[in-house]
DNA sequence: TTAGGGTTAG
């Protein structure tokens, strides 16, 4: 066999989503220019569309294949329009729809797909309108494949009455069609009338369930996803997937373990999505345990070489407070490359942990190994300075992202800034700040600052603050309460109890606080204000004897002195009753000495709780590790690894 | 040899 027929067939042979290295494209595609091979269009057809789907840099390549050929046809330019569509620049497409149009190729039904998908990928309705005419120029308005993708494109470019004509259009629409038409309302926000077109559809596949669950639970609709769920006939491997997912993301981490294990008892085999959604839940729960069985599993079938699950892996390590398997996943396995999802996250557990100077360490190494930071990667090195106090290597990061890095500021740095300056006991400084920030500082910044002055107790600003912050949300609780811990630490107590005074009066109450524990690899939580459940009495009983040893111990509560003028119910819910306490007074009920006892909390942990926890480390001689929303605290014998810094 | 609808990490 001569090489031009060898290489011919070898177009035939080559599968599109084949594992192919750039240097064995090039060298296929420089022997097929020798034999004459290349001037064959389905040969080189071929070739672009290996290299603009398998290839890293296969777009550039492909469309230079392409600049040179003497005599394209519609399907080369199709394959090259398709790669840019699914590419990071979705609207390079539209160059090479306007090359082909200056080659005197008329579009068929396939560039308008792909074409469209672009459209959509870009968000650009003004691209889809345009190509919408030039669809109905070309009489392919009708066509089924062009008109449903016209639906999708007009419920991404979020024109809905465009999408419903499009849809309209059709005289005989199939089941894609109809799916295409139910998300697209959906999209536009309307549940109840995806509901309604649902119910319509003369035939349904299990794709329309699924999307059915994945826009309810998208809509917040868990009830009518549940419903649904349960009417299922069949359930495939994605409608389990979309109830995991769906439920961890919404932070329903207890559901999601539920749908998991649902999957795991119908003999599904949990793929990486499966696994990708789960386990965040743990991560959140700090379900320790369960997330060791997870990873199990994953050494079992081999998944630890998949990037998503071993970041998943690696993320749940860190924020369940375990930085040396946090490590061993990001440096273990060689088939896996890290990228910048992997660096982050150890970067950020070292800086949950108060690592500051060895997150900073791995950002450079980071920087050493050619990978580019973007702007999340600057957000956990300058959480790292914030939270251990190095104000001038904060600085310095801050000045370079723009500078070498051309990052734009987003609020969340600007966040981290004032934190910076904030913890540190820079108050004025981080007022200025704000008050030179280029973007309008919202809530979340002043509350940051106001978090700040209750740490340190500046009653003046703290008060100027809550009044800027009042004209957000004058009514969240949480300004309250930082207001309120301004003047506690400042020993202004009657102002302490005029605002919980007000607060009550107003009922406004904190975010239900919630905590939980993991015992035997069963997740408990505590949350503030619930009703009472067996669980929740014995944790209850377990730490009124803790709390009456510790005060044998001479302890005093650190609010004893600012609750004496509230009413008796308020006094429930303060302090004495903080779901971390019941948390630990259950770990201690059903745990045993010499296990760690790990908490996580989605608030931060109050002043009084932490000097609790430090005595009970200390008289119980337990290890406790709580993860709060700012940082690790480590308990052992007395103390905690933060040095009261938070 | 190319297509439309559903689930994926910081």
């Amino acid at each position: 066999m001569g090489d031009s027929t060898r290489l011919a067939t070898m177009g035939f042979a080559l599968p599109i989503k084949a594992e192919t290295s750039d240097a064995f494209l090039r060298q296929v595609h420089a022997l097929a220019a020798k034999t004459g091979t290349d001037a064959c269009t389905f040969f080189t057809g071929k070739i672009l569309l290996l290299a603009a789907v398998t290839l890293a840099n296969g777009l550039d390549y492909a469309r230079h294949i392409l600049e040179d050929f003497t005599s394209p046809n519609a399907f080369m330019f199709n394959t090259v329009i398709r790669g840019f569509a699914e590419s990071a620049q979705p609207h390079l497409s539209f160059r090479s729809y306007a090359q082909m149009k200056r080659r005197a190729l008329s579009p068929d039904s396939f560039s308008f797909a792909f074409l469209l998908k672009a459209a959509a990928n870009s968000g650009s309705l003004y691209a889809g309108a345009q190509l919408h005419s030039h669809v109905t120029h070309h009489g392919l308005d009708h066509h089924l494949y062009v008109a449903t993708t016209l639906v999708s494109m007009y419920a991404e470019c979020g024109c809905f009455s465009s999408a419903k004509n499009a849809f309209e259009e059709l005289s005989h629409p199939n089941v894609v069609a109809w799916n295409a038409v139910v998300t697209a309302y959906f999209r536009s926000g309307d549940a109840h009338g995806a509901g309604n077109v649902f119910a319509q559809m003369p035939v349904r596949n299990i794709t329309s369930w699924n999307l059915m669950l994945a826009g309810y639970i998208k809509a917040a609709e868990f009830g009518e996803a549940q419903r649904l769920f349960m009417e299922m006939e069949r359930k495939d491997q994605v409608s389990w997937n979309t109830m995991i997912v769906g439920f961890s993301t919404h932070g329903h981490f207890e559901d999601a373990f539920i749908f998991f294990r649902g999957l795991m008892s119908e003999g599904i085999m949990p793929n990486e999505v499966s696994l990708t959604g789960v386990l965040p839940a743990c991560a959140q729960m700090g379900a320790f345990e369960s997330g060791k069985i997870l990873h199990g599993l994953i050494q079992k079938t081999g998944m630890t070489s998949i990037l998503p699950v071993a970041n998943a892996l690696l993320d749940m390590y860190a924020r369940c407070g375990n930085i040396e398997m946090a490590w061993r996943v990001f440096c273990c396995d060689m088939a896996k490359k890290n990228n910048i999802v992997s660096w982050t996250s150890m970067i950020s557990a070292l800086a949950m942990q108060g690592h500051g100077e060895e997150a900073l360490k791995l950002f450079r190494e980071m920087v050493m190994v050619g990978i580019e930071p973007d702007w999340i990667v600057f957000v956990s090195a300058l959480y790292a300075c914030s939270h251990s106090g190095l104000v001038e290597e904060g600085l310095g990061l801050f000045r370079r992202m723009t500078e070498e890095y051309g990052i734009h500021p987003s609020v969340e740095h600007y966040g981290c800034m004032v934190d910076l300056y904030g913890r540190a006991g820079l108050l004025e400084k981080a007022y200025e700040f704000i008050l030179e920030m280029p973007i309008k500082p919202n809530s979340v910044i002043w509350r940051t600052l106001l978090g700040a002055c209750s740490i340190h107790g500046n009653v003046e600003l703290a008060e100027d603050v809550k009044m800027r912050l009042a004209e957000f949300e004058p009514d969240d609780s949480s300004d309250h309460v930082l207001l309120s811990n301004a003047y506690a630490k400042a020993g202004k107590w009657s102002d302490v109890v005029d605002i919980r005074k007000s607060m009550s009066e107003r009922s406004l109450r904190k975010d239900p606080g919630w905590s939980s524990v993991e015992v035997n690899k069963v997740i408990f939580r505590f949350i503030a204000c619930e009703k009472l459940s067996s669980v929740r009495e014995e944790a209850s009983k377990k730490l009124e004897e803790i709390m009456l040893r510790l005060r044998m111990e001479g302890y005093m509560p650190q609010v004893a002195n600012v609750l004496h003028d509230i009413e008796e119910e308020e006094k429930e819910d303060a302090v004495v009753r903080h779901s971390e306490k019941l948390a630990v007074g259950f770990g201690i009920a059903r745990m045993g000495k010499g296990e760690t006892i790990r908490i996580a909390k989605n608030l931060r942990i109050c002043r009084d709780c932490h000097e609790v926890m430090k005595l009970i480390s200390k008289v119980f001689e337990r290890e406790i590790l709580l993860r709060d929303r700012s940082r690790f605290h480590c308990f052992r014998d007395g103390s905690c690894l933060c040095g009261d810094f938070w």
